[in-house]
DNA sequence: ACTTACGTTGACGTTAACGTAATATACGCC
DNA sequence: GGCGTATATTACGTTAACGTCAACGTAAGT
């Protein structure tokens, strides 16, 4: 026999950390800073789905070149209940400035795609001009 | 008499600064990295709108998330002559890399500010329903 | 029993991107 | 000509986000 346990979805740190691209140092890391928090078989961590989503989550954030802590208030969000009246309220400041942190990023991708693009294209006329000589 | 120098458009570098929310430590350490160099008059340094530029372009890149040698790559697209046409086919593929980094970051916005609506709906709802306890 | 592979917990090292003095020089002004 | 303000250089400090050992446990295969 191969595996008995494991009923549906268990991750070992090493293939969830394959899976993303990531060392198991980072996500070993994002556990000690909370954000993550694996249950564990004896010492051995196990990784659910809401585990990997969170790691997805995560790596979003970075990839938009959020802080780990900008990704926790985000993260944060997606947890009912634990909310308050009082942390509601802050809380939709805080999506409100996350948007509109957002839309300057749509704004700058947007340039900066237009700026590549010609840059590209000097690149190619140069390279037509200059390459049969 | 107040000014008598200054042909068309310099900047010191407090002013600079100040015009893009920076300190002027900033601006110092990016021409130590050799991302600005302004001018000089005697000690003082001068900035010119070429140097604005190339500030507002680091900046534009940091609030996309890019490491400042991102930006220094990206920024040395716009200088031209200096390339060679190794360099510039070097050049084209890195801005297909930047470009393609670019869309997964459109596609991570998107998702993101999804999220962000589903999250303040939520939270609103709770406000509505919790509030009036 | 030995090896191989994967897991664990420290703990120190590293890099980027500045912050933060300390000290010195130069400029405009009353 | 002293004073305040801006500027310069030098140099050590700091924070985030891991990297990189070291030393050890455990489970599986042969």
């Amino acid at each position: 026999m191969t595996k008995i346990v494991t009923s549906s979805t268990e991750y070992s740190i090493t293939d969830l950390c394959k899976e993303f691209g990531v060392t198991t140092r980072t996500a070993r890391y994002y556990e000690d800073i909370g954000l993550l928090s694996p249950s564990r078989r004896g010492q051995t961590r196990v990784y659910s789905s809401a585990d990997r989503t969170r790691l997805r989550l995560i790596l979003r954030g970075k990839r938009l070149g959020l802080s780990l802590e900008d990704s926790r208030q985000i993260i944060d969000m997606y947890e009912p209940g634990k909310t308050n009246i009082d942390q509601l309220n802050s809380l939709v400041d805080a999506i409100r400035q996350q948007r509109e942190k957002l839309n300057q990023q749509l704004d700058d991708i947007g340039n900066l795609l237009n700026d590549l693009n010609k840059a590209e294209a000097a690149c190619i006329d140069a390279l037509k001009t200059n390459g049969d000589s």
